[in-house]
RNA sequence: GCGCCCGUAGAUCAACUGGAUAGAUCGUCUGACUACGGAUCAGAAGGUUGGGAGUUCGAAUCUUCCCGGGCGCGCCA
């Protein structure tokens, strides 16, 4: 349905059939930058001018009379400089297109790929905090995205259930145990996780009376890890279900470990030649007193674009952090995906060369891998940057974000940027139920149509296709051309991984159709309902059928409700 | 010092990935309420896209050098 492709592909066909070699890539067929040039830009003429070494505007003009010859659906065809077609459609073409129109097929892309998505991934030592919604959502509505358009996609998270934070975790846990049980101080400053959820985990353990004995940590210190660490999960599960957050699969890092995973894929690596004993230079204006020089089996990532090699293994014989992932992301190679993306967190940026190396290399430059970014949020109230307090533990978690401002709220603005850029997050104004507020403003076109739909109660399965063109207003045509650009959107969003054009794109749309909905008060013969032409109301509330369609599709990617009435 | 991201209207951000006269919202100013849901709408003002140079038919977008902001920087995860 992206009308803007299938043009494309028709010119590019015609032009090839009259002898004009175009190259595909950088032949476009587009919205033209103003509404008055027409409804599609094709830019044939500037792309084959240096090749044929001639006038653009002359080649312009044998393009638009092949254009002219071929296809009756164009009102007018003009050349305009410095080298475009700008073809406009007859309206007869927009009635077609609004009667055919169906969103629900969803399926857009030629190619429907297999998709490994892994996001989130927080570390399971605590709960879900603001810092982590972003992406959490950012990934949640990519993977709705590639699945809306066609694709497969395998919502995945890994938990680093493994290494010294786990240890740090377990003692956490076992000194709330003592607190609770016993009265004893919790230490402060020995480097423990000093949140207050860890009292709700002791306690829950307490609960579960699996451990008869606490006084000896050492010996149950394995047993209290593993159980604390599932009520972590626990925890961490409900929160992203606060968030409307349902992941496919958790992989756990241990696990890995103990699958012997990872010296199995360092034996890879080793055979691919990308892995030696040796020494990293010290990093330069970072004065650290304890650097010193230290032979360690490292990663030879300079091969494949990082900066400096990477350390595997640590002084104590443990293989680091790292090489932990590279097994984890060799497990996903294994499994085969024809495309994997990652979502990590701005402080993470540092992370993704190395990754990428690390599957360059394991798949000889042959796996689809992208990470994405997500820039942090800065949060305010009423204007005013809102400042978390620097001493540990005392954060917002997502919960309390979710309780706050509802997660339609959250899901919105989270995704109302592009990733790239740093997001302002402001608790009043997410609340706020004015047009200030962009979810409000999608939200409210979407119970306005709901209204006049329990108005009309019109079934309009069996419409007459020439009713629709009564639609004759220049809003109404402007409005079908809108729908015309959601499959576009689409197309965009998801090539890019890009959905933050979606909630413009819902902005846009709930906009024109406001103003359709208010023109009615100026203008008797606006109004959708009160009109004694019944055919117009049909042809009118069809129309608006298929904009609660799209709005309703957008929303249910954005996991966004779309309420009948508010 | 190095790497990644950002810099666009007074503020917060878009801009179809190199296209034509750079668009929204808030704020400011002017209008429309006995309402098919005014929680809305119509209009106005507001720009040397941080700065310089380069690439070409064409640059907010690509290259390069400055300036400013954010994140990160051998064995933490």
């Amino acid at each position: 349905m992206n009308i803007f492709k299938i043009y494309k592909d028709k010119f590019i066909l015609l032009l090839r059939n009259n002898s004009f070699d175009c190259d595909e890539e950088k032949v476009s067929v587009d919205t033209p930058r103003q509404a008055s040039f027409g409804d599609l830009a094709f830019n044939a003429p500037l792309i084959l001018s240096s090749s044929l070494k001639s006038n653009p505007l002359e080649i312009g003009k044998k393009i638009a009379d092949l254009i002219k010859e071929n296809y009756s659906e164009f009102e007018t065809i003009e050349v305009a400089k410095p080298g475009f077609v700008n073809l406009k459609f007859k309206k007869e073409f927009w009635y077609n297109f609004l009667f055919s129109f169906d969103d629900s097929k969803g399926k857009i892309v030629n190619i429907s790929k297999t998709i490994n998505l892994e996001y989130v991934s927080a570390n399971p030592t605590g709960p879900l905090h603001v810092g982590h919604c972003r992406g959490a959502v950012y990934g949640d509505i990519l993977g709705n995205l590639l699945n809306f358009v066609g694709h497969k996609v395998i919502k995945e998270y890994y938990i680093n259930d493994y290494g010294n934070q786990i240890h740090m975790f377990a003692k956490s846990v076992y000194a709330r145990v003592l607190e609770i049980k016993e009265g004893k101080e919790f230490p402060v400053n020995e480097g423990l996780y000093p949140g207050e959820y860890l009292k709700e985990i002791a306690q829950s353990l307490i609960k579960k009376n699996k451990i008869s004995n606490f006084s000896n940590y050492d010996s149950i210190k394995n047993q209290l890890g593993e159980m604390a660490m599932d009520e972590a999960m626990i925890m961490i599960k409900n929160d992203l279900l606060s968030l409307g957050i349902k992941h496919d699969l958790f992989i756990s890092e241990k696990e890995l470990v103990q699958n012997n995973l990872v010296s199995k894929t360092l034996k890879i690596l080793e055979r691919k030649n990308c892995i030696y004993e040796g020494v990293l230079p010290k990093p330069k204006g970072n004065e650290n007193e304890d650097w010193e020089p230290r032979e360690q089996l490292l990663f030879k990532s300079t091969k494949f674009g990082d900066d400096v090699d990477r350390a595997l293994k640590k002084s104590d014989g443990t293989w680091t952090y790292f090489a932990n992932d590279v097994a984890y992301h060799s497990y996903k190679l294994d499994r085969k995906f024809d495309k994997y993306i990652n979502v990590l967190g701005a402080d993470h940026a540092g992370y993704l060369k190395r990754l990428k190396a690390c599957v360059d290399a394991l798949s000889d430059f042959k796996a689809d891998f992208e990470c994405k970014v997500c820039q942090l949020v800065k949060l305010f109230k009423s204007g005013e940057p809102y400042k978390m307090s620097k001493r540990a533990g005392d954060f917002i978690t997502a919960k309390e974000l979710v309780e706050s401002v509802g997660v339609d709220a959250v899901r919105f603005m989270m995704i109302y940027r592009s990733n790239d850029s740093q997001l302002d997050f402001d608790f009043d104004l997410v609340t706020e139920k004015t047009k200030e507020n962009p979810v409000f403003y999608v939200q409210y076109a979407s119970a306005r149509i709901h209204s006049i739909l329990r108005k009309t109660s019109l079934d309009l399965t069996n419409i007459d296709k020439q009713c629709l063109r009564l639609l004759d207003a220049e809003i109404e045509i402007e409005i079908i051309k809108k729908l015309s650009l959601w499959s576009k959107c689409m197309d965009l969003s998801a090539k890019n991984l890009e959905p933050h054009r979606i909630p413009y794109y819902l902005y846009d749309l709930a906009s024109i159709f406001h103003s359709y909905w208010n023109l009615g008060k100026e203008y008797p013969e606006y109004r959708i309902i009160e009109n004694e032409n019944s055919q117009l109301i049909k042809a009118r509330v069809y129309l608006l059928e298929k904009v609660l369609t799209v709005i309703k599709s957008g929303l249910l990617i954005l996991g966004v409700s779309a309420p009948e009435s508010m």
